[in-house]
DNA sequence: ATCTTAAACTAACGTTTGTTAGTTAAATAA
DNA sequence: TTATTTAACTAACAAACGTTAGTTTAAGAT
């Protein structure tokens, strides 16, 4: 479970090429290159390439999942909730913009590790609808179809990765901030 | 350029198997299985896998180019132009929910048109932001960062291929409707 | 000085990949 | 009937794929 340094270098160097080609098309030999070693070599710190791939989403997903827990949790308005879930988004996506990416694209590739990853996925979803459900019940949130709301929310959140690298001189917090005025709020004055 | 009917089944029934697996990770093996021929029979009908990829990308692509640019001639208010965007993807992502899979994640591996196809993203984005910014002129939209709103309102837009499929029961209109309402004025009472 | 370990290496494996060449069978046109 | 076209086929290619086996090298521990 723990990764070595080394074993870290490599997760991190693939994170970067599945970022730009996704995972099918990055070879053992592409990583291998990128750290200035042969293929065979990655052998000595991975069982396999599909363990890289398993350690990158799932990480990431459970990183997701106790954030969301612990905010449900939380004794406040389920507006206050929401803000909270994007700056959780926004503060992942700013430090592992990379393997965002292969949450993203490449879960479908999982094999051994599937079935848990579509677990912790729906859970998620789930705990997010349960938050504006309620929200609207105590009527601080517009009786839409909730589906929709979260959809649209979480549509954005989900390509954070791709437009974080792009705003570098951003601060995060002003993002979350701003990210928040305009998913609950609206753009309309 | 104008494709054949077989070449149009070839290229519907790749569509649907890039969707589910991503580009590099569907074989010519596969596609001719899916259609019940061998994969030397494909090349009666095709030059190369990337001419599939190809004709699947570039004319989503040119389908919204064409779409926004009729948008923004429209004598009408800002707002107005932006709840037609909206609809311009809820119709697309509708009537070809596979193809818009690669047009979000395999737009990379294209070769000789890669650069078109970017040409064509960025005048779409520019496009996009410049309706935006004459509404912030205009008064109609608040004065907050265009590119923060852009990026919002345009990652629902670009995942909805993913949940359209969900919700099939939803008319589209009435999901182009709601959405205009969630993206424009926001969830918050 | 010797032993052990970590992490690189070379070489090779069996598959799978996209693609080409040449052939065949059936439908259509002359 | 004969000739042409269409769209399938078989067979094979060279290259690239993930991975394994066995070897080398250098550092650290005894």
């Amino acid at each position: 479970m723990n990764p070595t340094p080394r074993k870290l270098e490599i997760i991190t160097i693939a994170s970067a090429l599945f970022k730009d080609k996704g995972y099918s098309a990055v070879t053992m030999r592409d990583i291998a290159k990128a750290m200035g070693i042969k293929a065979a070599s990655l052998y000595n710190h991975i069982k396999n390439k599909e363990e890289i791939l398993t350690f990158i989403i799932i990480s990431l997903a459970e990183e997701f999942i106790n954030g969301i827990d612990e905010i449900k949790e939380e004794n406040n308005t389920c507006i206050d909730k929401l803000k909270k879930i994007i700056a959780l988004h926004v503060d992942i996506a700013t430090r592992n913009t990379n393997g965002m990416a292969s949450l993203n694209n490449d879960w479908m590739h999982l094999e051994d590790q599937l079935d848990y990853y579509l677990t912790l996925r729906a859970n998620y979803e789930d705990t997010f609808r349960a938050i504006i459900d309620k929200g609207i019940k105590k009527n601080e949130i517009k009786s839409i179809n909730s589906d929709i709301m979260l959809f649209s929310i979480l549509s954005t959140l989900r390509l954070l990765y791709i437009w974080i690298p792009k705003k570098e001189d951003m601060n995060s917090s002003v993002l979350a901030t701003n990210l928040s005025e305009v998913l609950l709020k609206g753009i309309n004055k």
